[in-house]
DNA sequence: TATTGTTATACTCTATAACTATA
DNA sequence: TATAGTTATAGAGTATAACAATA
């Protein structure tokens, strides 16, 4: 089977069993994968802007809006207006908002934990060192 | 950054890469991923039905139906009547198909090799074993 | 002129539920 | 009853194009 050889089919294959399996612990009314990473972001990067966040995230701004939204919803961050530029909404964490951050990730490291037990450290890391590498092709 | 050490975020934006990647390879008009899949199934596996097809990629059957619809418009495959069960269709490809197979195949490589070059032969071989562990856990 | 955030819109991929015809 | 193929429908996720406010 030719498909069992190409790298593509087999990370697209990879990839979806993480997601279901994310989606399964994270549970309806948790994060998906792209607010928890933008939440991640809005954490641990200062004086963010919706630009930058759309960029590090490599989405356009006009589809951030529904992420920010959603978080700003659940009262995990605030737009805050800056004096400086008056175009730019810096994205603020709120307390709830850190909070929210780290016990998902917690979950997720649970998560990943437990879907990844049939590989051993150094075969996680070297997983994580290819895709890094390739990553790193791809922009 | 807590997201560079997870496998989930890395695997993801590692795929994002090689799809883009593929569909500018493989044009407009060309077999998207999903498409090109199920033709490799189709000229690969004598009498295959579509709940078999459905089954070996991972989605449903209702979902399936778009995509024989294509291959079947594009003159790629035909649908047969299985004598023994008048329920099933059996999915067989065309000489067209196989031709459009092949072409498409030798694209595909083409690509991985060109995205992927930075891997060496054991990185490469190394990440589809990881890939497939990953797999071999999730079914 | 260019950029930021935003809205409107459309497209792809996928899932669920219900239908029909067969078994 | 159960299964194969199908349709209708809806929900993510994402992209493009255009707009107002601001630089």
């Amino acid at each position: 089977m030719a498909l069992e050889s190409l790298v593509g089919y087999n990370l697209k294959r990879a990839y979806v069993i993480l997601q279901n399996d994310y989606r399964a612990v994270m549970g309806d009314h948790g994060l998906s994968p792209r607010v928890f990473s933008a939440l991640t972001f809005v954490v641990e990067t200062p004086n963010l802007t919706q630009s930058d966040l759309a960029r590090r995230l490599g989405i356009e701004r006009s589809g951030l809006v529904a992420i920010v939204d959603e978080l700003e919803g659940r009262g995990y961050l605030c737009r805050v207006a800056v004096p400086q530029d008056r175009r730019v909404q810096a994205l603020s964490p709120t307390d709830a908002g850190v909070q929210a951050y780290e016990a998902a990730l917690k979950l997720v490291h649970d998560h990943e934990d437990r879907i990844l037990h049939t590989l051993d450290a150094v075969e996680r890391a070297q997983l994580l060192h290819l895709l890094k590498k390739i990553r790193e092709t791809g922009e």
